[in-house]
DNA sequence: TATACGATCACCT
DNA sequence: GGTGATCGTATAC
């Protein structure tokens, strides 16, 4: 089942968890590539230092804080692209960012640009409905998973907000090597 | 108009 | 552990 406006038009954190498990669909040209969601992050608005909405509304962050179900597509690094779903009301700039998604024949998507580069996805796609009919839907889960919390990755300088556990990695019990592979993208030095 | 740097990744030691 | 690739965006001048 396609998850619609409603799904997208609630907290940030809830979406960015239900999305564990979920299936992601990208129309690829002629044909559809699908995979699982593993890893999430939660972007929430103005206030959090690490949301692009932080520093105002932009030509960039248009689609942020627009309707929710639309994709908010960006290049990072001159080289990668970011997929985000956009969640909440018109106005409340929050979204999810797709980190890691595992494809049907196991191998895993581990980080955003990889996903994007996976799925075709690039800033034509910025804007693009994503409640069913457009080029990217996701699918519900059947079932929920344990899923682990971290520090979002690569967002140290966003002060007080660097260490919200807004990070969700999915912790499938039949595959711990799965959760293993992608808590070493960004795992901190304990101290 | 100029400059610094990032919601990354691959490859090096 | 470290660094280079590569360019759109934000910000400073």
């Amino acid at each position: 089942m396609v998850n619609d406006r409603a799904f997208y038009l609630r907290d940030t954190v809830a979406v960015a968890r239900q999305l564990i498990g979920a299936g992601l669909f990208v129309r690829c040209g002629k044909e559809v590539l699908s995979g699982r969601i593993v890893e999430t992050e939660a972007y929430c608005g103005p206030e959090d230092l690490a949301c692009h909405a932080a520093r105002g509304r932009t030509a960039r962050t248009e689609v942020m804080f627009g309707e929710p179900g639309h994709a908010y597509v960006y290049m990072i690094y001159g080289m990668y692209f970011c997929l985000n779903l956009v969640t909440r009301e018109a106005g409340r700039p929050e979204a999810v960012l797709i980190r890691g998604v595992e494809l049907p024949d196991g191998t895993l998507l581990s980080g955003p640009g990889k996903t994007c580069r996976h799925f075709g996805i690039d800033k034509r796609m910025n804007g693009a409905d994503i409640t069913g009919g457009g080029p990217i839907w996701t699918e519900k889960r059947r079932r929920a998973f344990p899923v682990v919390e971290r520090p979002r990755v690569g967002v140290d300088y966003a002060g007080e907000w660097k260490d919200a556990p807004l990070r969700f990695i999915l912790a499938d019990p039949k595959k711990p090597e799965l959760l293993q592979a992608l808590l070493k993208i960004g795992a901190r030095r304990p101290h």
